[in-house]
DNA sequence: TGTACATCAGTGAACGCGCGTTCACTGATGTAC
DNA sequence: TGTACATCAGTGAACGCGCGTTCACTGATGTAC
């Protein structure tokens, strides 16, 4: 039997109104917190529709990091690739895509921050390999720069300044918007000391 | 009216007996997760005597930070003050204290580690306090060592060591103990690129 | 000393409520022939 | 073309269960005089 492309859409229109609304209530209250139930009521469906789309709650988080936190990540990475210019320009792609997201999607990084280290175990696996993404793009960048004969950027330079981009995307999220500039300064001093020459 | 000091210390052995539980059960399932009959069964009162201690979980997790989170900082900074050489003795001191966690408490640093980017803003507050603390003697060992006409160690690079010493201590809870030592070296080596001369 | 009263941690019964899950059903659509 | 059948997202009723909270009570202890 062959599915009708029409009922297909309508079908992802619905998961995806469910990863949405687990995200907003995510932020205001903790994944943890979420019942199926509310989720459904959320995404205007009946709760028994909830089984249509995922067996239970953790299924749709593995979802939602797959589709919603994957799609983020190789946006930020199609963003420094695109960017014009050496290492700088291209941190500063990346950075400037995750400090972007205090605005354009903070439930979205409110996730991410929170998952990472939280006590779902298959979300922490999950979450380390997306940001893996993001660390493999920061040391491509600096690599681009480092003279010939040097050794290659280690995994630990690339993968601190990840953390350290997010740290500085968590505390934008809580002190607000306003304060992303100095935020931004203060991410890029730190960087600065990271990768041993230039900005 | 005076209070016997034997009845309050048996409140505050029940008390007790309730942020240990909760700390238990969050680092299983998340603190977001967690009711107040779990919590008290698992403390082993009656739900109904949770009231007598604290007003509801958010209340109960605040004292949590303040007590248990509380001592653990303090602790910290103490090894640290009381390690003997200069700043790369007492960076050790703190990195082994947080370390050793990993065996003799990780559920308080799974606790921390979590709800320092939770849902829940008040205990983001109180966390970032409580991590001051560790950050400030931080800065006091590095500028130890610095010249005499050199300026102050900014707060970003202590901030910036803070983050990924606790970054380590989430991948040693993740990894295994087996890991500690190589995550230890990796560490080290980023802790030598923020304080710029020596170990 | 005895007696009346205050304090307070802990409790069991009871409440209304929302939860996750099961089940049988509907109705739209596609397939076989 | 019509007819019988398969698929499948969505649904409402129903279930048993654990939840947070209230209430009035107990019993140990301390205070007043």
């Amino acid at each position: 039997l062959r599915v009708n492309p029409e009922k297909k859409e309508e079908k992802e229109r619905v998961t995806h109104a469910l990863l949405r609304s687990t995200l907003r209530l995510a932020a205001a209250h903790g994944f943890a917190s979420l019942g199926l139930r509310e989720v459904a009521r959320a995404a205007d469906i009946a709760p028994t529709s909830f089984y249509r789309h995922f067996a239970d709650m953790e299924a749709l988080g593995l979802a939602l990091i797959d589709e919603l936190v994957g799609r983020f990540m190789r946006d930020a990475v199609a963003r420094a690739e695109a960017s014009v210019g050496g290492m700088a320009e291209e941190l500063d792609a990346l950075t400037n895509h995750v400090l972007s997201a205090v605005i354009s999607d903070p439930e979205l990084l409110r996730f991410v921050l929170a998952e990472r280290v939280g006590a779902i175990p298959s979300f922490r696996a999950a979450l380390e390999r997306q940001l893996a993404v993001l660390s493999d793009a920061v040391r491509g960048a600096i690599d681009e720069e480092r003279a010939a004969d040097a050794l290659a950027t280690p995994a630990y330079v690339a993968d601190a300044a990840v953390v350290l981009l997010f740290e500085a995307a968590g505390k934008a999220l809580d002190r607000g918007v306003e304060h992303v500039p100095e935020l931004r300064e203060r991410l890029l001093s730190q960087l600065r000391l990271l990768t041993p020459r230039s900005p």
